[in-house]
DNA sequence: AGGCTATGTCAAGCGAGTTGACGTAGAGAA
DNA sequence: TTCTCTACGTCAACTCGCTTGACATAGCCT
């Protein structure tokens, strides 16, 4: 029943809850960003945001039609948050470099709106104003249309896919997530060289690196490899 | 109560359920792979595959420990399914390009289970094998083990994050699929070239290239930096 | 032939999202 | 001020999820 919900123009009482809190669309999102920064991804669930709201659970579907549609709410608030503050230098590699960590960083932040978040096209007013200024450093640089559009292509899926794929390991229950890192001392690095040469050589570094998220270098990685087709590519090229 | 679950290796019995089926952690898989395919992600829960099974809904506990550690058997016979009559032809950037194209290809014939599955480090037969493969392809190629480590995170990382967000625009409800991409079309191609004027030059490329995947072109970008950085820093090696 | 036990089944427990019914607080009109 | 109307907070219950303790029995091993 999703005719619970009154839009939001329509709202008139300002009610409060048995525990003397107002609610609203607005306060329900943040306190749910909060208990997800605060308590883990599987701190969100309606009974607790209820509890975390003072209020009954069934309160929040007077606000939104289902779980998901609060998640996405969750998401739109977040894509605001990211691009808050950003300056570019000039510098295209510098600039784009910054643009991923930032995107990575801001969808690590809040992991569970990120798995949700990280594969849709929205269309929207924030999204637009990153492809608009992504496509600029590129095509400033003097990379060829055809070429910048298929960095950016790269660059973008990229980033959106790394940011998925380390959102879904920070929004694991604690235990799977505890497990997924422990298999590199617990198996891998207890493999005999003679069956797996190439692990055991290097198992060690493999603990280590496993740790860390990928990301970092295959965006270095990837930047390098572009800087050398813009230089082969369109060498006699103005900006 | 994990002790449900008794080893393979002691195993005895072969009893038959109530509906005449012999159950196996194998054949567990592959009807969780084939329901998944059928009926989507959300169609895999104990009590529908007990149901696909012909079998008590607990009976899966008498082979995995829990849904997540049938998850983590999903994800490897998946990575097996990728590997599964590759040969190496000595040259490392067509071995790592094929293995990559392949384990994107896996993933995204089953796009369900890749979703769930791509983010996981199983630690099992199948993964190790690849594992070694990478690492060997990589240590043979020249590449000094500490870099040897670093591409190889990025590498497989970029494939699974890929292979993760292309599964997830295929697994997209039909309606919201069609939305995304309506929006390179509906939204991007009609920005105005004074506020956009990036987007305004490069929509016709954008709307035809967006259709695809980017991993093709990542994966050679990321080939081409990894070729370069074997270059400067092992000039003198071997291999 | 007989026993041991692996393993299929049953029933129940807990916690998730969700919703129908109900009563009341409180804004708006007179 | 008072009256009315309804938004919305609350309660209780439903479905469905995973999981597990207890039980019964099939079938391998000696």
């Amino acid at each position: 029943m999703s005719d619970r919900v009154v839009p939001e123009p329509q709202r008139r009482r300002r009610r409060p809850t048995k525990q003397g809190v107002v609610l609203s669309a607005e306060l329900i999102v943040d306190t749910a960003i909060r208990l997800i920064g605060q308590h883990g991804a599987e701190a969100l669930t309606v009974r607790r945001l209820g509890a975390a709201l003072g209020a009954d659970p069934s309160a929040v579907y007077r606000y939104f039609h289902s779980t998901d549609d609060l998640l996405l709410a969750i998401a739109d608030e977040l894509i605001g948050r990211a691009q808050h503050g950003w300056q570019p230098t000039g510098d295209w590699r510098t600039d784009l470099r910054a643009i991923g960590l930032r995107i990575h960083a801001s969808y690590q932040a809040h992991p569970q709106a990120a798995l949700l978040a990280a594969h849709r096209t929205t269309g929207r007013t924030h999204e637009i104003a990153a492809v608009e200024a992504i496509l600029g450093i590129l095509r400033t640089a003097g990379f060829p249309d055809a070429e910048a559009v298929r960095v950016y292509h790269a660059f973008v899926d990229q980033s959106l896919a790394f940011a998925a794929l380390d959102a879904a390991a920070l929004a694991l229950p604690a235990p799977a997530a505890a497990a997924d890192l422990q298999v590199w001392q617990a198996s891998y690095a207890r493999l005999d060289a003679a069956t797996h040469p190439h692990i055991a050589a290097t198992a060690h570094l493999l603990t280590a690196d496993m740790r860390r998220s990928g990301y970092p270098y295959a965006l270095d990685l990837l930047l390098d490899a572009a800087g050398a087709r813009l230089r082969s590519a369109g060498a006699g090229h103005d900006g």
